[in-house]
DNA sequence: ATTCATGTTGTGAT
DNA sequence: TATCACAACATGAA
């Protein structure tokens, strides 16, 4: 489920319960889902992987983790972590994070950060990006605070895109094509969302997941690379090092 | 049946 | 005190 786009889709799914009421909130979360009842559903929104409900005074943030989901207007065969049940449907929370957030999300989230926002600011990024050189580039595109909703699939894909080795510092990238790599976070994410929707994403995949490099036929390369040890898929030919010699 | 993965947070060690 | 590596969690596809 839990890449930026994802949220995109479940964030518009569920637009259709802003200014509804819940009438009930259940579940085995451990959060105190009563509350919820009776309370107006301000705004649905998202933040990179976060999931939003707004209500008036406190929000909800859902976050999937790695195996989270969800249903609308159905149930499957597992206790939902929160059941909200509205007049006009049913949401079902599986398997994620559930957290209140008590103060405005304004405050709390930078919006400017998520690479879906129409408030996604490529220069911020960019001035991150270099206050840490030392960085790789692998775990700076995973980074949350750079690159709100990047997830391992989208940070192999845009970095086969620029035709850039995971494990480079981000401070030994040429400027030029550092701002592909910002430019990419955002695009390709975009192409994430599209080919989600229409339900053919994994076709589009170059290098995730797969054992042969697209563009010169050598096989792939697979590593866990960075502080963070996420699967890497690269080409070790097509995706040159600048640091390195070669 | 077993392994593994689109992720993050908390803990205890250093 | 701060940083860090690792454990923990949870589910379904292959």
């Amino acid at each position: 489920m839990p890449e930026g786009p994802s949220l995109v889709i479940m964030r518009d799914a569920a637009r259709k319960f802003r200014g509804k009421t819940i009438r009930a909130a259940t579940g085995n979360s451990s959060l105190d889902l009563p509350r919820m009842q009776g309370r107006r559903v301000v705004s649905v929104r998202n933040w990179g992987k976060h999931f939003l409900l707004e209500f008036r005074g406190f929000s909800l943030r859902v976050h999937m983790l790695l195996f989270g989901s969800y249903l609308i207007d159905a149930e499957k065969d597992a206790p939902p972590r929160a059941s909200l049940r509205f007049d006009n449907g049913v949401l079902n929370i599986y398997a994620s994070s559930l957290k209140y957030i008590e103060q405005p999300l304004d405050e709390v989230y930078d919006w400017r950060t998520d690479v879906l926002s129409p408030e996604w600011d490529a220069r911020r990024a960019r001035a991150k990006l270099r206050a840490q050189p030392d960085v790789l580039v692998c775990d700076a595109l995973l980074d949350q605070d750079i690159f709100a909703g990047v997830g391992n699939i989208i940070k192999n894909e845009v970095l086969f895109r620029v035709r850039l080795h995971p494990a480079t510092p981000v401070g030994r990238i040429p400027s030029r094509q550092l701002g592909q790599v910002v430019a990419q976070a955002r695009e390709y994410s975009f192409d994430f969302l599209e080919w989600k929707k229409a339900g053919v994403l994994k076709r589009h995949w170059l290098v995730h997941g797969k054992k042969t490099c697209p563009a010169c036929g050598k096989p792939l390369a697979l590593k866990e690379l960075g502080t963070r040890k996420r699967r890497a898929f690269f080409c070790p030919r097509c995706q040159r090092n600048p640091g390195s010699a070669g």
